[in-house]
DNA sequence: TGGAGATTTCAGTGAATACTGAAATAACAA
DNA sequence: TTGTTATTTCAGTATTCACTGAAATCTCCA
């Protein structure tokens, strides 16, 4: 499911691994578990710290770098949202809030691209005021709204 | 932003300037204004449309089929949503669900192991129904359910 | 039924991305 | 310091994915 959503895959199975396995583990051990080489993993290691979901720390009596994955779901839910909002979805709406800047102030602008626009620009705020509020749910909050299902529509009366 | 989320350059583009163009275009005018080959328009033009989110036209005196792109971006959101909940969540969670019965049948199976399992299945089956709630949504109410912001939390009482 | 235009298929090529291994750097203990 | 182990960087290579252009197929009209 990975590559599909534009994650790699040995970051993807580092991540699996460190999340499902019982103990920290070393770059090393990574290694040879996954066969890849000892550089990627270095890497994607990085990569899935710059993400937030993957710590670094340290057993008794060993020097090396040993590192564990966040165990909660749906807060790891919330922190790859998070990211993803901060790292694609705003600067795609600074873009849009320029592009109908600019539309507005070109005055034979056409009709229609302007109003394609401005509804595409509405729906990227929506969006990102709902992430914002994901972001901020207690995850036991997040939990419970995302577990209601159909109890939702009913108690909006929608 | 598209490439990030496992979109191609040339579908997304295409899919694009289908969005922002008042007239339905043919394959040809694609080909001029995007200058891509004629062979890869309609490669992504069939992409689109296995997506949903592109319908094949036909204007008058014209034999060459025309193509426009859905305009309700609400509608565009669920749409994308239901394709991708049936290509990549479904299989994900049936996946799961048999590595779950697995580990129960293995008696001495780690007991760490086995909770993130479970923990990533429950994840998963509470994204789904989630996602069915989306699905049968009006466009309106979804419109609003969106929008609504931190109101939600309160009325939920969470 | 033949043929012109429209569309699709697909083998080959090109571009982007992932991965490796060697070398550089960093961390630390003696 | 100096040597040892751990980690990172990066140029080169491999792999994957996107794209092209030619040929095949389809569609429809005369």
């Amino acid at each position: 499911m990975g590559t599909k959503w534009g994650i790699n895959r040995t970051v993807a199975q580092i991540h699996a691994l460190l999340y499902i396995w019982p103990e920290p583990l070393n770059a090393e051990q990574i290694t040879h578990t996954l066969s890849v080489a000892r550089s990627n993993v270095s890497t994607s290691l990085k990569e899935l710290q710059g993400w937030g979901i993957v710590k670094v720390t340290h057993v008794m009596g060993d020097r090396r770098d040993h590192f564990v994955s966040m165990q909660d779901v749906w807060k790891m839910f919330q922190t790859v949202l998070n990211e993803r909002k901060r790292r694609e979805i705003d600067p795609t709406l600074a873009m849009l809030r320029e592009c109908v800047e600019e539309a507005d102030r070109k005055t034979p602008m056409d009709v229609h691209t302007h109003a394609r626009l401005k509804e595409l620009l509405g729906f990227f705020q929506s969006m990102s005021n709902w992430y914002d509020q994901i972001r901020v749910m207690p995850t036991r909050s997040l939990m419970k709204f995302v577990s209601m299902g159909s109890k939702i529509r009913k108690l909006l009366g929608l």
